[in-house]
DNA sequence: ATAGGGTTAG
């Protein structure tokens, strides 16, 4: 207040004591109070400066209210046409957010001056109203009146958030023929309309061109590689700027980390933190939430988590960088318990939260959960976000029902490419391969173009189904589109070529692909030489995986099952010694049902159940009527070399059987069993699971590592080949 | 009165 009083002392213009107090009495309630209980203060005014007062006003105003008061006292004061006073009393306005009523005032002041321009621009500029922002630059023009350097950062802002590259690209010229080549200002405004615009050798041009470079044109350049997918030179640019002696801010420091994200280089984003702390910036919210995401994003939730933990802000980012990395990073539970307290601590969830919860719901694999989530989604703001929406369609597909996923499909508007091969890639997940060729032609027809992810879905589809035909022609026809073929295009056919019993062709093929060999591609070959008992290109793949993969335990059973399945028992042992030399034990098989939305997970043998006696009753049913049924154990799929009465004795309490047991005591006839596996189908519970389909008249959906298996009537969708 | 950043689907 003191502050205020000795600005008000300056005054110039001496104005009666009783304007003073007429105007102070109608205004807001606040403002009265700060002059009316300080009379002393009051006393002290023989000036009465307008543009001093006001300014003090609306500094205080805080609501639609109180500006109309003010304007209605401009008015009665005689200032209306005071420009200084109007502009600052439309930057007011668009502060509160009023700017219609911004509007209103600036289109009844005669003439308005630069100044005023710049208010009302900014002012659309800023609430993302870009259309009216270059609307009014426009008139501005037309009315000839200059811009300086206040007038072109919004615009460029408005031109950026349209991307409407010509406007912006004539405004540049403009400012050029102004004279503005060398106000930072401005350059840094055509910078970061340039990024917006994926423009960002014309953006490196503007920067190049550069006399003083401030932090903020360093952090425009640095964000445009970043956010357009060059994070390694946003990096190189980066360190240009440390050697030019440029100090970083917090803001510069955000998008270095984002960078650091990308190219998941821990090290180096744990470098940054240590930067952080030197510069003395560890307690920038913002960029605690953005060390917290670099965390996140190289996999280190633990450590996030602890970042996450001693900040526990009510910033809606900072939550969704934990729950999205939550639910990337396999911590499903954690993501959706994080969720709910989300809510219960009234932290509105944004279209990203939402979508992060139904991306771990995709991984729990309840179709319960996903029921839940879907009513969540259609009860809040967030129903057509065509982001969600896509993550529902992916999450139903993920939980077993391709019904539920093409119902949303089907309920979502202006579809892009990434909504259409959601689709198309959850028929391929499921083996629907008729259903995903006819998507692919309306989606054609529909003038979307397919994208590489687009062919993945129609080649896994292909795979899925055993349309070995189909799936070769989709293959040859993504350079029409021109799609480049990636590793998972590559390790498809793969799979399509084993699949059909095309051994060594596959084997060729991989031999002559463009592209080095990956882990998926070598997979894809083992998996085809364990289904026809090759052994020696078996062998082969086998051993390259090794080298690329040493500790995944997945590769060393594959092999042992072939070895198994070939009959080669000193193969079988030699795996065994391998595996235990690199310490490695073979990954524990779980299987998950869900009972009146209970989850429930079995392991073998598993004899925890509460209802255990009862599911092992009915385990030894099945297992009668299996063989009276003629059934025969498939023995050589097991990892071990044990007596075959031993090994039917192992099989038969497999994870998946005593599940299905569950599933059969704890529902009435005719229900769908759905359960969820960790691991890839195992053939002799595959068999099982057929013949059970048959003898108890059920439908089971069977989600697997890799696909969903849809077992009815004695019949799987997968063709038994997995 | 002006500029830069972070969380997001297949």
């Amino acid at each position: 207040m003191s502050s205020i009083a000795s600005q008000l002392r300056t005054f110039i213009f001496p104005t009666p004591l009783s304007v003073f107090g007429k105007l102070c009495s109608s205004l807001p309630v606040h403002l009265d109070h700060l002059f009316s209980s300080n009379t002393n203060l009051c006393s002290t005014f023989y000036t009465f400066d307008p543009e001093t007062y006001y300014t003090y006003l609306l500094e205080k105003s805080v609501s639609k209210n109180h500006l109309n008061q003010i304007h209605a006292k401009l008015f009665t004061n005689g200032v209306e046409n005071n420009g200084f006073i109007i502009a600052k009393f439309i930057h007011v306005c668009s502060n509160l957010k009023e700017i219609s009523y911004a509007h209103q005032v600036f289109d009844k002041f005669p003439d308005p001056y630069v100044f005023l321009w710049n208010a009302i621009i900014r002012g659309y500029s800023m609430h993302n109203m870009f259309a009216n922002a270059i609307e009014m630059y426009t008139r501005m023009q037309h009315a000839y009146v200059s811009p300086d350097s206040f007038t072109f950062p919004h615009v460029l802002k408005a031109c950026g958030g349209l991307v409407a590259i010509g406007i912006g690209t004539a405004v540049h010229a403009q400012s050029f023929r102004l004279g503005f080549e060398n106000d930072v200002f401005v350059q840094n405004g055509l910078v970061a309309f340039y990024v917006k615009c994926n423009k960002i050798c014309y953006a490196g041009n503007v920067f190049d061109g550069l006399q003083d470079r401030s932090v903020v044109s360093w952090t425009s350049i640095i964000s445009g590689h970043a956010q357009n997918g060059q994070p390694m030179e946003a990096l190189r640019i980066f360190s240009k700027m440390r050697a030019s002696n440029v100090k970083p801010d917090w803001i510069n420091l955000v998008s270095v980390l984002r960078a650091y994200s990308d190219v998941e280089d821990l090290e180096q984003g744990r470098s940054i933190h240590g930067l952080v702390i030197k510069v003395g910036l560890e307690f920038e919210p913002d960029l605690r939430i953005a060390l917290t995401a670099m965390y996140v994003k190289c996999g280190q939730v633990i450590v996030a988590k602890s970042l996450f933990d001693q900040m526990k802000i009510p910033n809606v980012i900072l939550w969704n960088a934990m729950l999205s990395g939550f639910a990337k990073n396999g911590y499903a539970d954690e993501a959706l318990e994080l969720f709910s307290e989300m809510i219960s601590k009234s932290i509105q969830p944004d279209a990203v939260s939402v979508q992060s919860a139904v991306l771990a719901s995709a991984q729990l694999g309840s179709l319960d959960r996903a029921r839940w989530m879907h009513d969540f989604v259609n009860n809040s703001e967030y129903k057509g976000d065509i982001f969600v929406s896509t993550a529902l369609i992916d999450m139903y597909a993920k939980c077993g029902s391709v019904e539920l996923a093409r119902q949303v499909f089907n309920s979502t508007v202006n579809k892009d490419v990434v909504v259409w091969s959601a689709m198309i890639v959850g028929y391929g997940l499921h083996g629907w391969g008729r259903e995903a060729i006819e998507l692919f032609g309306i989606m054609k027809q529909a003038g979307v173009r397919p994208n590489d992810v687009t062919f993945v879905g129609l080649l896994t589809a292909c795979n899925h189904s055993g349309l070995v035909e189909e799936g070769w022609k989709f293959f040859l026809c993504m350079k029409d589109y021109g799609v480049e073929p990636n590793d998972q295009h590559y390790s498809s056919v793969v799979d399509l070529l084993g699949r059909a019993g095309y051994i060594e062709k596959a084997y060729n093929f991989i031999v002559n692909m463009p592209i080095e060999p990956t882990v998926s591609v070598w997979g894809a070959l083992l998996s085809a030489c364990k289904i026809y008992r090759h052994v020696s290109i078996g062998e082969y793949a086998a051993e390259r995986l090794f080298s690329l993969d040493p500790l995944n335990t997945g590769h060393y059973v594959q092999l042992s099952n072939l070895y198994a399945s070939a009959c080669i028992w000193a193969g079988v042992a030699k795996v065994r010694v391998l595996m235990r030399e690199k310490g490695l034990s073979k990954d524990v098989g779980y299987t998950m049902i869900e009972i009146d939305g209970k989850l429930q997970a079995f392991r073998m043998g598993d004899k925890s159940h509460p209802r255990s006696k009862e599911i092992y009753n009915e385990l030894e049913r099945l297992e009668k009527r299996l063989l009276e049924s003629g059934f025969v154990p498939d023995t050589e799929s097991s990892l071990h070399d044990l007596d075959k009465e031993d090994k039917e004795v192992t099989l038969c309490n497999h994870s998946e059987r005593l599940a299905i047991a569950y599933g059969l005591i704890s529902t009435p006839p005719g229900i769908t069993l759905r359960i969820t596996k960790n691991l890839r189908a195992c053939a002799n519970c595959h068999l099982a699971t057929k013949l059970i389909s048959k003898l108890v008249n059920r439908k089971i959906v069977v989600r697997d590592a890799k696909r969903f298996h849809h077992f009815k009537n004695g019949i799987c969708s997968c063709g038994d080949y997995w």
